[in-house]
DNA sequence: GTAAACTCTATACCTAGTATAGAGTCAACA
DNA sequence: TGTTGACTCTATACTAGGTATAGAGTTTAC
């Protein structure tokens, strides 16, 4: 299958199929006489993998860890759990700072009205403090 | 006060503060002969307004909107107020996200147990689908 | 006079892609 | 056989909001 086909099942661009190639999270693939890229059910699932990954925001080297992981099925797996267990920790972290600045915003936009002026908004008057 | 001292006053680093003189958030300064740049209290106060901002999350674009909007006092400050707003809907939308990213997490880390091998790994199962 | 502290510009780097330009490849159709 | 259209290739620039240098010049204190 060439780099459209992979494209369309595995819902990653083309431009980033070539970019994570680049970034060795994914070997380099055969190539046809004319310099296509060819790839197969594996690279199909490897992708999938990845795309997973990203979607709970683990980053590219963080992934390239879980691969290289995946390598050695007869290790132990602590390092993958640890990793989401970090993550977790990241996102709880995050979302209780978006919870402040969402609180922050509540405040901010009663200490305004509409049809005030700017001299005179509350908004405005929040933010010079 | 030279770029230094300022730095300091406002919590913003110095290439940070050249960083927003290049963004046109800052307009160019004096200088001195010697070709450095020097702030007025003024200066502090704006600089201190865009780090309120930018802690709130808005970007360079808004920030400088609202500082043009600040030149004007006796307009409606609507503009203003709808900013806020947008971003909280913003926020609350990205704070349910990641609440949705947590309980993924959540799933994942209950899926696998320590002293297991990679094999069977239930996270690395997880991530497979 | 000189050393330390400070500042200057310009440039590269970071993340995770996205968006081109310009060239080459391949299949189908007339 | 020629040509059109769809596809692919590499290389490069761009995004946001900075951070981190290199190499040079300036100022201050002793
Ligand atoms: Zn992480
Ligand atoms: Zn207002
Ligand atoms: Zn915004
Ligand atoms: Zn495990």
């Amino acid at each position: 299958m060439k780099i459209g086909e992979l494209s369309k099942k595995s819902g990653c661009s083309i431009q980033t199929v070539r970019f994570y190639e680049k970034q060795h999270l994914f070997k380099a693939c055969n190539r046809t006489e004319g310099n296509y890229r060819i790839y197969d059910a594996s690279s199909l699932s490897t992708l999938r993998f990845i795309k997973q990954c990203r979607s709970l925001g683990l980053t590219i080297i963080e992934i390239k860890q879980l691969l290289d992981t995946k390598m050695n099925p007869d290790r132990s797996c602590t390092s993958v759990n640890n990793l989401i267990h970090q993550h977790m920790t990241d996102v709880t972290k995050r979302i209780e700072e978006l919870n402040e600045l969402k609180q922050t915003l509540t405040d901010m936009a009663l200490a305004c009205s509409d049809n005030r002026k700017v001299k005179e908004c509350g908004v405005l008057q929040m933010l010079e403090k």
